[in-house]
DNA sequence: ACCTGAACACCGTTCAAGT
DNA sequence: ACCTGAACACCGTTCAAGT
């Protein structure tokens, strides 16, 4: 698990094939089917590794710091794996893992002072946003060391003149100045957080 | 590439093959090759096709509504078309319909007065949300006709007495009346607006 | 201009046979 | 208990050959 893990996060989840994780163990492709029940049940162990690797909810900040700490350390992992975020949404969420993590979560949420109903609710909210700012994220800007401000500079050049006009003032606005991606994060996640925070005041 | 969308309706994105999309076009699916690039292209051009779907703000409603229709617009897009919201957040945003949409929703909110940079970060903050919550969704209840409130029982049984006491509150609470999930979608959606009108007044 | 047939290099998976 | 080698049914894609 741990070496289709590196697999992935070397040549992306496409790379991840059972010959050539037989071929980095040392082992023939058939051998894999010993230790796990097919590649469906390799990419679910993948995924729950990896949402091992989010920090879970602490006990002794607010409920709105761990949250917070929740959202950006899963970020975090994300940008080591970056196969991750595809493989954890897209699949039933059924790891042994899952589970300690979801009732963290969730107990957190209660003990602020949310109904089970609108934890949950709040739950799915939070990692909806966290897991689709994610994927889009991954498109925007596929490799790391792309130049934003060129980007901008070429959908600038792209646009007829006259046309789009909303979309060019926003690529204006970036060819100058790199696009700032923890601040449209945390912009989302905060607008979140803070109604949530006013909705537990006015209940 | 509508062959291709009904293959995908009817079962799943996997089913959409080049050897099975030519057989029902009757035609080998290396002829295919004349018409497209290759899958990629399709696939592209099917999450162009999806996207199109999706209803354009009008001008004739204030912003908030505008976006809340928008949203709940592409949720109904997305139970027609089960495959496009994988397909279209997780292929770069380059389709000719993409770039109409994106000058839309911008300019729809420019004109309500926030400033591009701000514009940019809503945009992202709800379409972040709106396909991570259909990603979600398609895990929690595969398929459409499933019993929520068994799901929650079976999870119940499931769980070690004491054990993650705060999932199964809210478990117990899905035990015997079904999940809203009209509810959870708007109530996540209705978070980001409401958080985004406050800030509009503020600025 | 479009199609066919055959081939190529890959998949995931199975299974008898080995140790 | 674990591995191998060979096979099976599938992929996407290419390309000479046809019309």
């Amino acid at each position: 698990m741990r070496a289709a893990m590196e697999l992935a996060d070397e040549g992306g989840i496409g790379s991840v094939t059972m010959r050539e994780l037989g071929r980095r163990l040392g082992v023939e492709a058939a051998s894999l089917y010993n230790h796990v029940a097919g590649k469906d049940d390799l990419l679910a162990g993948m995924a729950d590794l990896a949402a091992a690797e989010i920090d879970l909810p602490s006990g002794d900040v607010d409920w709105k710091e761990a949250m917070r700490r929740r959202a950006i350390s899963a970020r975090a992992v994300f940008l080591q794996h970056r196969w991750a975020a595809a493989l954890m949404d897209s699949r039933v969420w059924s790891g042994p893992y899952s589970l300690i993590y979801a009732d963290r979560v969730l107990g957190t949420l209660i003990r602020a002072g949310f109904s089970p109903v609108i934890a949950s609710w709040a739950f799915i909210a939070l990692d909806s946003y966290i897991y689709g700012f994610e994927r889009q994220r991954s498109n925007f800007s596929p490799s790391e060391d792309v130049d934003t401000i060129e980007v901008a500079q070429d959908v600038l050049s792209a646009i007829p003149e006259g046309a789009f006009s909303s979309l060019a003032a926003v690529a204006m606005e970036y060819a100058d100045k790199p696009y700032d991606e923890d601040g449209a994060f945390e912009f989302g996640l905060d607008m979140i957080l803070d109604s949530l925070e006013r909705r537990l005041g006015a209940d």
